[in-house]
DNA sequence: GACCTGCTGCGGGCTG
């Protein structure tokens, strides 16, 4: 039977798109398919290896033919269901398996003997099956690889880590056809070009444009809404209301503690609710969340609260509405987020917001501009990182060994390596082979050896097993097991959350109350408690700024504002708001920056809102500091958000007119004034910890008995110490600080915004009191000293302050 | 009457 006949036979159209797959596949051409999820995509790029398999009969009918890569454990068994189907009446004779972490020691045993025809694997399982001396003879008849969401890979290690994987595949295989499958736009180009290394390869487009909706829960009262804050419980009963009257909802939140508190607060109000409504975070156990997602598929939950574990995977759930509280940040998110609703086709995606501040009024109003305008964030992948390198070359020695040159260009292929140059490569060969210059008289740095050939392989049994359970680019957070004393794993929490508690303690975790009982071997064992008032466990995790494309849809909508132009219902909601801004100083847009200065008895506080996400800010309230602070010395305390930065001087202090007299924005200089204006060598040493483990410095522990994270940390400092003592050159160290400065300061967005605020008309305004934009930085700055308790205390007081100040 | 900030993902050797 054919493709064509098997969709036939259901009555099934053909889209343009999965026949221009199938097309281009068939004579042998790679490329990208971008289709949003449900469109048929599985379908497009599985017929094509299908077709492929059909059309070349002479092809050895036993071995692996077609691998497909996942960046989620979750979705391999429904990738694997969903190829196994029309399988059965196209290729009898062919198989389908998949291995991830979960794949049982049986399978693995007999995928040793012979692999399926077809496998559906993580990038991490493909590098272990790499990592195997026999790897070119069990990939020998490999003719086709898939690399499903590849959008989610391609901007992170793990993209690094598949791309080296498939340099290696193409080595063996010069014809190899790759197809990528991307759910979200963005720059295509680039997302083919790092997946296929620059080769020659189509762009697909996905015929299926998905209808979206976007709307707000406005406040019932916006003059009264909350001017800051993040949690959102204001709008708790609107929220209900948004649940009740439909069959499933899905709720994002943006931290695991919010998470864990609504799902607390929405039983409070509704306890009728109960065994309804479900929790999902990703320091939940992994049954726990197994749980969840069964009862979503089986319909059988009315809502789930959760974080960003619920964008991928689950296919297929019957979703009916998606509420995503407080700023989702990013565009692409909440595209992912709202495409998980509405999952048939002909069915329009939607997406309600729900503001948790008065200024998230204007975010819900620039979310709506800028999908109506499609500004999408772009992701770009990793620039040759050589934590990723050292670890790829360690595997290569282990699968079958390499020859330095070979290997070399090989490398280059991986569209991350392009720019490799020989001596780096040259840096991270003698790294493997004999530590670098200061642990060469360590024999378990000594990985890799040359034989009398020139052949590279790992001398030793023992390294090459340390080295395949330390497979992969992602680190672990510092968190320790939660587990009921009477048996049953809740989940993880940081341990420096229950560092701070004392046995008897109490905290809400899991959607439960529980009491500390003791800790014993990295786990925290609980029992239920009864009560009321408990800590909520707060997890380090992330900070994802607000992204630019984001941020420039906001000032759009400040410009409509400050023209009188207030169109729909957020606008109309925040409208107030704004005049105030307005009156009281006035609104940034593109062209104007706005700079308030306001005393008052704790000294001058200066305001900026340059509108360009907290990392950015922090960086420029950091430079401006220091640079004010080189004319005249002077301390300041700073605070940032989303939307602008403060700088708090006990002193009062004329910036206007140092501001017309120095460039203070200036990018002269930039890189070594951000070093210097913020610890950066602390940061470094803490990014370091992540490049350690990659590069396969710092060996985690044996599983079952794991290594706590401050005996990791400590290990890993160890090295950064004796590296910058002993070997200032060693590039590991100059990658932490380049990651720091690109990944966490975002030096590229700061000199973008440097450059934008240059065509900005800087105006000064000296205000009365704290004004909408000013006041959360008030707040903000004051909450990083004090506990919550006294900070309600605080903010009451401000108001207080505020009203009086305003009259009657 | 106004507070609660920071996400996600993977993997594991040996053994009659």
């Amino acid at each position: 039977m054919t493709p064509q006949a098997w969709f036939k036979q259901r009555g099934w159209t053909i889209f343009p798109f999965q026949k221009a797959v199938w097309k281009a596949a068939l004579q042998g051409r790679s490329g990208l398919l971008h289709a949003t999820t449900g469109s048929g995509k599985t379908y497009a790029v599985w017929f094509a290896a299908l077709a492929r398999a059909i059309k070349q009969p002479a092809k050895p009918k036993r071995g692996l033919r077609v691998l497909w890569l996942t960046p989620m454990r979750a979705l391999a068994a429904d990738t694997a269901r969903a190829l196994q189907e029309p399988l059965a009446e196209l290729l009898p004779d062919w198989t389908v398996g998949m291995r991830t972490g979960d794949t049982s020691a049986a399978e693995r045993a007999r995928q040793t003997r012979s692999l399926p025809s077809a496998l559906v694997t993580t990038p991490e399982s493909l590098c272990l099956m790499l990592s195997q001396a026999n790897a070119a003879e069990r990939f020998a008849a490999l003719d086709m690889v898939i690399v499903d969401e590849w959008h989610e890979l391609m901007g992170n290690k793990r993209g690094v880590q598949a791309q080296l994987a498939l340099a290696r595949l193409r080595q063996w295989h010069p014809d190899l056809v790759v197809w990528g499958l991307s759910a979200t736009p963005g720059d295509l180009t680039e997302a083919r070009d790092t997946l296929l290394g620059g080769a020659d390869g189509e762009i697909v487009e996905g015929a299926l444009r998905k209808e979206l909706v976007i709307d707000t829960l406005i406040p019932v009262n916006p003059s009264r809404f909350a001017w800051s804050g993040h949690l959102g419980l204001q709008m708790l009963q609107p929220v209900i209301d948004a649940i009740e009257p439909h069959s499933s909802t899905l709720i994002f939140t943006n931290t695991r503690s919010q998470a864990e508190l609504w799902y607390q607060n929405l039983l409070e109000a509704r306890p009728d609710w109960a065994g309804l409504i479900a929790l999902h975070h990703g320091s939940l156990d992994r049954e726990v969340r197994d749980w969840v997602e069964q009862s979503l598929k089986l319909g059988t939950l009315k809502a789930v609260i959760c974080t960003s574990s619920l964008d991928l995977g689950v296919d297929f759930l019957p979703v009916e509405r998606v509420l995503q509280i407080g700023s989702a940040k990013g565009i692409a998110r909440l595209l992912q987020r709202a495409g998980r609703s509405g999952h048939a086709p002909g069915r329009p995606s939607r997406i309600t917001l729900v503001p948790t501040n008065s200024l998230e009024l204007l975010e819900a109003a620039g979310a709506k501009r800028a999908v109506a305008n499609r500004q999408i964030e772009t992701r770009h992948a990793p620039n040759k990182p050589l934590d990723v390198l050292v670890q790829h070359l360690v595997t290569m020695a282990l699968g079958g060994g390499f020859m330095a040159d070979a290997l070399f260009d090989e490398v280059r292929t991986a569209w991350s390596y392009r720019t490799l140059t020989r001596a780096e490569w040259d840096w991270a060969l003698a790294f493997v082979t004999h530590g670098g210059q200061s642990l060469t008289v360590y024999p378990e740095y000594r990985r890799v050896q040359a034989d009398a050939l020139g052949i590279h392989r790992v001398p030793d049994l023992a390294l090459g097993r340390r080295h395949r359970m330390g497979i992969g680019t992602i680190v672990a957070d510092a968190s320790i097991q939660v587990s009921f004393i009477s048996g049953g794993r809740i989940g993880t929490v940081e341990e420096s959350f229950i560092s701070r508690m004392t046995p008897g303690d109490h905290f809400l975790f899991g959607g439960r109350l529980l009491e500390l009982v003791r800790v014993h071997d990295m786990t925290a064992l609980v029992k239920r408690a009864s009560g009321k008032k408990a800590a909520v466990p707060r997890w380090n995790g992330g900070k994802l700024p607000l992204s630019s494309e984001y941020a420039h849809a906001l000032l759009d909508c400040l410009q409509d504002a400050s023209e009188q132009r207030y169109d729909g219902p957020e606008m109309q909601a925040i409208r107030p708001l704004l005049e105030l801004q307005q009156r009281s100083s006035a609104l940034p847009t593109r062209q104007r920056l706005v700079i308030e200065t306001h005393l008052c008895k704790e000294g001058q506080h200066l305001f900026v809102y340059p509108f360009a996400g907290r990392s950015v800010h922090a960086g420029l309230a950091a430079l401006l500091a220091y640079r004010a602070a080189a004319m005249s010395p002077m301390t300041f305390s700073i605070s940032v958000n989303e939307y602008g930065f403060e700088l708090l001087s006990a002193e009062a202090f004329d910036w206007p007119a140092l501001m017309r007299r120095v460039d203070l924005f200036s990018d002269t200089d930039l890189i070594a004034d951000v070093l210097a204006s913020l610890n950066a060598g602390e940061l470094a040493q803490r990014r370091f910890r992540e490049i350690a483990r990659i590069a396969g410095l710092v060996f985690q522990g044996y599983p079952g008995q794991p290594k706590s994270t401050r005996q990791l940390q400590a290990s890993s400092s160890l090295f950064f110490e004796v590296f910058r003592k002993h070997d200032a050159g060693n590039l590991l160290l100059l990658q932490a600080q380049q990651e720091v400065l690109e990944q966490e300061l975002e030096l590229s967005r700061l000199q973008a915004t440097l450059v934008e605020l240059r065509d900005r008309e800087l105006s000064f305004y000296q205000t009365e009191r704290a004004t909408p934009l000013g006041f959360p930085l008030m707040v903000e700055r004051v909450r990083e000293r004090l506990s919550s308790e006294k900070l309600s205390d605080r903010v009451a007081r401000m108001i207080a302050q505020l009203e009086k100040a305003a009259g009657p």
